[in-house]
RNA sequence: GGGCGGGUAGCUCAGCUGGGAGAGCAUCGGCCUUACAAGCCGAGGGUCGCAGGUUCGAGCCCUGUUCCGCCCACCA
C-alpha cells in the first residue's frame, strides 16, 4: 500500500486509449429498428481549416452529449465530415500558387486549378479530423462525409433542380455584392461591416440651360458619380420643384442627366434633399432606377477597376485612384463645394477584407419567401427549440428580413450549377435534360445589359443526371454554366445529404430528425435557418429537435480568440505540449511572440472549457504568460490547470487508495450497515440525478461542478479519509463494506465524469472493472465508453444517514476550525480529547461507527459523546447546529485568542439572528408570507439563538 | 438607428420559478499526517453597475440610467 504510484501523465495514456476505442469500434452506429436512436451531425469544419479553441469547445460539447447518450443505452451516432468551403479553400490554394509560381488562377485555368485544390484537399483535408481525435471526439469516422462527395453532390443537384422547377430558383440580372479580389458575387451573409473614416463630398451639378444654377448632392463614394443617371428629389420639396424634368451637367463625363422626382429615396430633411442616382452601384439607387426606368450604367470591371463606360481618363483606374482623381478634377472645375469627415460602416469580404462593390450582374437566386414560411412555422410551433431560448428571436428576425439569396459564385471550387446553355439557339428557349421539353425562360437583363443570357438546359428533376453534350434543338455543342453554388447551398443540406437523402435510406429513417445541433450564434441565420428550411421542405420535419448555441471563446481582454489575431491557441499544442510562434495583432505594431505550452492533456482542456459552458455565455480564458530569459513565454491557463489537478486527484485516489485497498475483497452480500457507507450511496444517488438533470438541460458547466465536488469533497476529502481506519482495521466485514463502497463509488463517479473527461476515466475504468470482477461485484462491462450510465435507484436513498453524517462532518469542521484558529496548537499536534454534547440520540449512536474515523480526521486521541457532557475548564469551544464541541487544552489554549475567536463567532451569529428577528417582528411578514417560510424562519431563529447562547456560555466560562 | 447578452469577492464565473450571498483561481496563516505539496487543514475578502418602483421581503420582477460585448441595418 505504501508503494509509490505512477504519476498522472495524460500524454502517455490518451493516444493509446483512443486507438482502443477505434479498434473496438466503439464509435460505430448502424440503424437498428426498434432501438432509440440518438444522433448529432457535426457542423463540418472547413477542409483547409486547422483546429482552434472554438472548434475544441464546439466539439467537446457534442462529444459530451454523444457519450452521455451512448451510456444511456441509445443507439448513438455522431456523424462527422468536412466542408469544401468554396471561397476559403480556393483562396488558400490561389495564394500558394501565387507564392510558389507567381501565377494567378487565370494563368493556370479552371481544370488545372481544380486539380490543385483536390490535391491540396487530399493532403491537408485529413488534418482537422486527426485534430478532433486528439480532443477525444467519438465520431463514427467510417462515415466521414465531404460536401463534394458524389452522394452529397447528388443531393445538391436534386435540390437545385427541384427548386428550379418550382420556380424557387431563378436567374436574373441584379445588383449583387461583388468582391473584386475574388471576382465573385457574395450573399449578404458573407459580408462584414467595418467602420471606415470616410468623408462626405458635396458636389455641384450645374443646370444644362443655366450653369449659374445647380443642384448640390453629397456622396461618400465620389467616383460613382461617373455612373450617375439622374438626380432625385422629393416631389414635395419646394426648393427643387421647378427643376424636376430639367437636365443637369454630369461633371467630368460630358453627359447630362435629368432631375427626377421620387417619393421614396430622397428625404428633404437630410442634406440638400437631392440625391445622386447611381443605379448600377448602389442598392437604393438601383431600386429607384427600377421604379423610374432610369438607365443603369456599369462603371466597373470584374476586378473592380473602372470600365470602358467611363471617360478614357479614368478607365482602368482602381477605386481609390479613381476617387482621388475624380475629387481632384472636381476641385479643379470648382464643383466640389465641401468636404466633411464622416465615419461610416462599409461592407468588406468576410474572406479577404476587400471592400465590396455593389455590382450589376447575372446571377442565380433562391426565392426565399415560401421557404422562409416553413422555417418560421418550425420556430413558432416549437418544432425547433433553442438553448438559450432567446436565440429564437434572432432566428425569426432574420427570417423576417432576408432578401432573395444569391447562390451563384464566380469561383471554380464548388458544386457547378447543373445547367447548360446553347449559344447557337434562341436565348429565350430552354431545353431540359431529357432533351424533349422546351420551356421559356424569362430574360431579366437590365437596361444596360450584362453578360449574354443563354437559355438554360436543365436536367429533369429526379431523372438520372446527365451531362448533356449537344443541344437537342440544333445539335450544336452546349456549354455548362461556369458558376458554382454558394457553399451554404450545400451546407444547408448537410443533415439530409449525410444521411443519404434523396434516397430513402435506413439511416434517414433511423436518425432523422437528429437530436441536437451544437453551434455558435454567428451562423444561426446563415446555416441553422436554412437547414430548417430544407428539412421542412424535403423531409417535412426540421433536421434537429434542439439547437444548442454555445458562447464564443474570448481572450483575457475579452477579444474574440483567433489565431490570425495572435491571441488564440492551437488546442493540439495545449493538449500535447509544445511551442508556437504567434503574431499578436492586438497591439500596434504587432508583436511576434514565442510561446511554450505544457501538456495539459485533452481531459484537462475539455474540463477547462466545458466547466464554463453555459448556453449562450461567452467563455473568457484567462492566460498568464511568464517571460523566460530568452524573451519567449511560458503560457499557463488557470482553467486548464484546474482540470489537470482534478485529473491528478482522480488518478491518485484510484491508484493510491481505492485499488490497492480493494485487493482481496470478497464482496459482502446485502446493504452496508454503516452510516458512512449509506451516506456515500445517498450522495451518489443524488449526484447522478443532478448531473443527469444538468446534462439533459445542456447545462454542462453545472454538471461539471456537481461531479467535481462530489468527487473531491464528498468522496476524497470526507468519505475516504473517514473510512481509512476501517480499511486498516482487522474486522473483515467492516473492511469489506468499506472496500466495496469505495469501489462502487469510484465506478459511479468515473461514469459521471466520463462524458467530460473520457480518457482518464476509460483508463482507470479498465483497472476498476478488473478489481470488481475479482471481488465478485456486478459486471459493468469492459469499456466505460459503452458501459451504462449509473442508476440512482441502485444506490437507494437514506436521508437519515445523510443527516447524521452531515452533522458529524459539521463537528469535524468545528474542531478543525479550533485547530486552525489557535496558533498555539501546532497543526500536527494530536489533541488529547474531544467532548461532544448533543441531544440527538441518532447522532450519539452514529459516533459508535465513526469514532475512529473522526479521531483520525481531526487528529485527536479520544472522544466522549453524550447528552450530559459539560464544558471542562480551560478548553476551546465550538457549536454546531446539533452539538456543543469542546477541546480540553490544558495549558495550551491561548485565552485571549480563544476569547477573540468566540467573540467573532458570536458577532457573526448575532448579525444573522438580528436579521431573522427583524423579519419575524414584521407584522406584514407574519401575515403575508407563506406559512412554510414563516415556520422555517422561526426554526432558524431558535437555532441561531441557541447557538449564540451556547457560544456566550463558553465565552463566559473562559 | 434597431435587437440581444452581460456588469455579483483581486481575477474568471455560478446563483433555477423573489425568502439564510457561492465556486475555482489568487491572497494570508499552519502542515512533507502511511493516495495526492498538481496535496492537506484553516482564514480573510462582496452597499450583487447606478437611481427609482412593486412586494411583508429584491442579486433575482418592473421602469429609467450608465458602461462593456455581440448581432442586424439602405443612412445620399
Amino acid at each position: 500500500m505504501t508503494s509509490k504510484t505512477e504519476p498522472y501523465d495524460p500524454s502517455r495514456i490518451e493516444r493509446e486509449i483512443y486507438s482502443i476505442w477505434e479498434r473496438e469500434g466503439c464509435f460505430r452506429s448502424v440503424p437498428a429498428p426498434g432501438r432509440r436512436h440518438y444522433c448529432i451531425v457535426i457542423p463540418p469544419p472547413n477542409v483547409t481549416g486547422a483546429l482552434h479553441m472554438g472548434h475544441a469547445l464546439n466539439n467537446s460539447i457534442q462529444d459530451v452529449l454523444i457519450r452521455y447518450g451512448r451510456m444511456r443505452g441509445m443507439n448513438t451516432l455522431w456523424l462527422p465530415g468536412v466542408d469544401h468551403a468554396g471561397v476559403a479553400t480556393q483562396s488558400v490554394v490561389e495564394r500558394t500558387l501565387w507564392e510558389t509560381e507567381g501565377k494567378t488562377r487565370y494563368d493556370v485555368g479552371r481544370e488545372r486549378l481544380l486539380e490543385m485544390i483536390w490535391q491540396w484537399k487530399e493532403r491537408f483535408g485529413g488534418r482537422i479530423v486527426e485534430q478532433l481525435k486528439t480532443v477525444g471526439c467519438s465520431c463514427d469516422w467510417e462515415r466521414t462525409r465531404f460536401t463534394m462527395d458524389e452522394g452529397l453532390s447528388r443531393a445538391v443537384r436534386t435540390v437545385f433542380l427541384r427548386l428550379f422547377h418550382e420556380g424557387l430558383v431563378y436567374r436574373g440580372t441584379r445588383l449583387v455584392n461583388w468582391c473584386p479580389n475574388h471576382r465573385t458575387a457574395l450573399s449578404n451573409d458573407e459580408l462584414v461591416y467595418k467602420e471606415i473614416q470616410g468623408h462626405y463630398w458635396h458636389i455641384r451639378y450645374p443646370l444644362v440651360d443655366d450653369p449659374s444654377r445647380g443642384v448640390v448632392v453629397a456622396t461618400t463614394r465620389p467616383e460613382t458619380m461617373l455612373g450617375d443617371t439622374a438626380v432625385a428629389v422629393h416631389p414635395s420639396d419646394e426648393r427643387y420643384r421647378d427643376l424636376v424634368g430639367r437636365r443637369l451637367v454630369l461633371p467630368l463625363t460630358g453627359r447630362t442627366i435629368p432631375v427626377v422626382a421620387d417619393e421614396i429615396l430622397p428625404d428633404p430633411a437630410k442634406g440638400t434633399g437631392a440625391v445622386k442616382i447611381t443605379p448600377g452601384h448602389d442598392p437604393n439607387d438601383y431600386a429607384c432606377g427600377l421604379r423610374l426606368c432610369l438607365p443603369m450604367i456599369n462603371i466597373l470591371t470584374e476586378d473592380g477597376k473602372l470600365a470602358g463606360s467611363v471617360p478614357p481618363a479614368y478607365q482602368g483606374l482602381a477605386r481609390d485612384e479613381a476617387r482621388e482623381r475624380v475629387v481632384a478634377d472636381l476641385v479643379r472645375e470648382g464643383l466640389l463645394v465641401g468636404t466633411e469627415d464622416h465615419p461610416h460602416e462599409v461592407a468588406h469580404c468576410y474572406r479577404c477584407s476587400s471592400v465590396i462593390e455593389p455590382f450589376l450582374s447575372d446571377q442565380w437566386f433562391v426565392h426565399m419567401e415560401p421557404l422562409v414560411e416553413l422555417a418560421r412555422g418550425a420556430g413558432a410551433d416549437g418544432l425547433v427549440r433553442f438553448y438559450p431560448p432567446g436565440r429564437l428571436k434572432q432566428y425569426m428576425d432574420w427570417l423576417d428580413t432576408t432578401p432573395d439569396w444569391c447562390i451563384s459564385r464566380q469561383i471554380w471550387w464548388g458544386h457547378r450549377i447543373p445547367v447548360w446553355y446553347c449559344p447557337a439557339c434562341d436565348p429565350s428557349v430552354g431545353v431540359d435534360g431529357r432533351g424533349d421539353i422546351v420551356r421559356l425562360t424569362e430574360d431579366r437583363r437590365g437596361p444596360e445589359g450584362g453578360r449574354k443570357v443563354f437559355a438554360p438546359i436543365v436536367p429533369e428533376v429526379d431523372a438520372p443526371f446527365i451531362d448533356p453534350a449537344t443541344c437537342p434543338v440544333c445539335r450544336g455543342p452546349l456549354i455548362q454554366d461556369p458558376d458554382v453554388l454558394d457553399t451554404w447551398f450545400s451546407s444547408q443540406l448537410w443533415p439530409l445529404s449525410t444521411l443519404g437523402w434523396p434516397d430513402r435510406t435506413a439511416d434517414l429513417a433511423a436518425y432523422y430528425p437528429t437530436d441536437v445541433l451544437v453551434t455558435a450564434r454567428d451562423i444561426i441565420a446563415l446555416w441553422v435557418a436554412r437547414m430548417v428550411m430544407m428539412g421542412m421542405k424535403f423531409q417535412g420535419a426540421p433536421p434537429f429537435r434542439d439547437v444548442y448555441i454555445h458562447g464564443t471563446i474570448l481572450d483575457e481582454r475579452g477579444d474574440i480568440m483567433s489565431k490570425s489575431r495572435g491571441n488564440g491557441f492551437d488546442p493540439v499544442k495545449l493538449i500535447q505540449g509544445g511551442e508556437d510562434t504567434l503574431t499578436d495583432r492586438r497591439t500596434d505594431p504587432p508583436v511576434e511572440r514565442r510561446e511554450h505550452y505544457k501538456a495539459y492533456g485533452a481531459d484537462a482542456v475539455r474540463y477547462g472549457v466545458l466547466s464554463m459552458a453555459t448556453a449562450g455565455q461567452d467563455i473568457r480564458l484567462v492566460v498568464t504568460r511568464n517571460e523566460r530569459e530568452d524573451g519567449s513565454f511560458d503560457v499557463e491557463i488557470p482553467r486548464f490547470e484546474e482540470g489537470k489537478r482534478f485529473g491528478n486527484k482522480v488518478w491518485q485516489v484510484t491508484y493510491g487508495v481505492v485499488l490497492p485497498q480493494a485487493e482481496g475483497l470478497e464482496s459482502p452480500d446485502g446493504p452496508s450497515p454503516y452510516l458512512l457507507d449509506r451516506y456515500m450511496y445517498h450522495r451518489l444517488a443524488r449526484g447522478i440525478e443532478t448531473v443527469s438533470g444538468h446534462l439533459d438541460g445542456y447545462s454542462i458547466g453545472d454538471a461539471c461542478s456537481v461531479f467535481y465536488h462530489l468527487f473531491w469533497d464528498d468522496f476524497c476529502s470526507w468519505y475516504v479519509e473517514m473510512v481509512k481506519p476501517r480499511l486498516w482495521g482487522d474486522e473483515p466485514l467492516a473492511r469489506a463494506h468499506a472496500q466495496k463502497t469505495m469501489l462502487e463509488a469510484l465506478t459511479c463517479l468515473l461514469r459521471l465524469m466520463h462524458p467530460v473527461m473520457p480518457f482518464i476515466t476509460e483508463r482507470l475504468f479498465t483497472d476498476v472493472a478488473d478489481a470488481r470482477r475479482a471481488a465478485g461485484l456486478p459486471d459493468v462491462g469492459r469499456r466505460i465508453i459503452t458501459s451504462p450510465w449509473p442508476d440512482p435507484g441502485s444506490f437507494g436513498s437514506d436521508p437519515q444517514a445523510d443527516r447524521i453524517v452531515t452533522a458529524v462532518r459539521a463537528i469535524a469542521s468545528a474542531v478543525n476550525n479550533i485547530r486552525g484558529e489557535n496558533p498555539s496548537i501546532r497543526e500536527n499536534q494530536k489533541l488529547p480529547r474531544l467532548i461532544v454534547r448533543t441531544d440527538d440520540a441518532g447522532l450519539v449512536a452514529g459516533f459508535d461507527q465513526m469514532r475512529d474515523g473522526l479521531l483520525r480526521f481531526v487528529n485527536a486521541a479520544s472522544l466522549v459523546v453524550s447528552p450530559d457532557e459539560t464544558r471542562p475548564g480551560s478548553s476551546a469551544a465550538a457549536v454546531t447546529a446539533d452539538a456543543d464541541v469542546w477541546v480540553p487544552l490544558e495549558g495550551l489554549v491561548d485565552v485571549e485568542q480563544e476569547r477573540a475567536r468566540l467573540a467573532k463567532s458570536i458577532a457573526a451569529t448575532g448579525k444573522k439572528l438580528e436579521a431573522v428577528e427583524r423579519k419575524l417582528a414584521n407584522q406584514g411578514f407574519i401575515e403575508k408570507a407563506p406559512l412554510d417560510i414563516v415556520e422555517k424562519e422561526r426554526a432558524r431563529m431558535q437555532e441561531l439563538s441557541s447557538t449564540i447562547e451556547r457560544l456566550r456560555a463558553s465565552l463566559d466560562a473562559l
